[in-house]
DNA sequence: ATCGCCATGTAATACGTTACATGATTGC
DNA sequence: GCAATCATGTAACGTATTACATGGCGAT
């Protein structure tokens, strides 16, 4: 159900259509939650359909159309009560532990690659998530500003701050994980050397 | 296709039956990937199926009788080729930092209470994590007892090095989460200190 | 006999990914 | 005119969760 909040989440800043929600999920919030569209136009249908969101036609260009999403009163109260609500973990799933669980059956050059691959991988992560905050901080960020009208300075502060906040969560995440790959290189070269 | 070589992994150690296998995911193996019987018995048979593993069926009291399947040749190959293949990483979707980048939308006391229950929860997987860290390192975990019987000492350290490695992400991870949750009750007393 | 464990499943539903598909609009 | 972007979907498959269901074994 948390794909249905995070398209809650995304249209609490302003209304919009299949595609906007698409190219979020892209970028910004992608950074967070990801969503294909194959999965996003039929799950704004269905909130349609739960009287969570409202959609109406708008003309685009000369003949098209296009369907721009609004959230309703019961949409907010719905993504409240999804926050206030006590959170739920599900069990654990981390293939890249169940891989480093088992590496005395890969080559060493493999399992160097390996560490080396997540750490590539997380230190691209937490580039896209420093730009990120960059943008919060500054107000260049186009949703967070629309989000921000009419709020007062204090109000803005505050919700700005709690985007920072996620996004440096992902952050520390990302940078335990590049720390816990050096060490497994490490590990590798002691347990490896003679081979 | 990860279900799967954790079920390779497993079996890699000794052959075990379908109720073993799902035993060893509420604990040991457990606490890094888990999965429920309706998935397990399905699974293991199409493995069977596709080689990987081999069942027989053995007898189990007076009339009963269970089904105990060992990995195959084909399985270890497949099982090696995954470890030595490069890691894929699905898109992220973090529904604890999508809350917490919203939580301008909760109570103060339910934003509180959110980063009280992600401290306890991973408080709980750090000592699960550190308990199964003490039973590899003693060689009291009898899924590695086995697996070692016949290896060198040098090969029991290595493959014992490995698996506490893995763990040893576990607790690491999970500390940084705690750490994130603990400014971020700060960050909640700071905020809505006026509410 | 009854209870807890061992053993094995099916069914329904939800969630997620990948591939396939189409057509209009805007900008160069 | 053509390419990139905007816009919206379907289909097939794979993965995961929850609920429902059954029956034998071993110990008290």
């Amino acid at each position: 159900m948390s794909l249905r909040n995070a398209l809650l989440a995304m249209l609490t800043s302003q209304p919009m259509t299949g595609y906007d929600v698409y190219k979020n999920f892209q970028t910004s919030v992608g950074y967070v939650w990801h969503a294909p569209d194959s999965q996003i136009y039929p799950e704004l249908r269905r909130m349609e359909q739960d009287g969570l969101i409202r959609g109406e036609t708008v003309p685009w260009g000369k003949r098209g159309t296009k369907k721009r999403y609004s959230i309703t009163e019961a949409g907010v109260e719905s993504f409240r009560a999804w926050l206030n609500a006590p959170p739920e973990y599900q069990r654990e799933r981390d293939p890249v532990r169940l891989r480093a669980a088992y590496l005395e059956w890969a080559s060493p050059t493999a399992s160097a690659d390996f560490f080396r691959a997540h750490i590539a991988y997380h230190s691209a992560r937490v580039e896209d998530w420093e730009d990120m905050i960059r943008t919060l901080r500054d107000h260049s960020n186009p949703t967070l500003a629309k989000r921000l009208e009419g709020k007062s300075e204090e109000e803005a502060e505050r919700i700005t701050a709690y985007k920072v906040f996620a996004y440096e969560g992902m952050i520390a995440r990302a940078q335990t994980e590049i720390e816990w790959a050096e060490k497994g290189l490490e590990l590798v070269e002691r347990l490896e050397r003679r081979g």
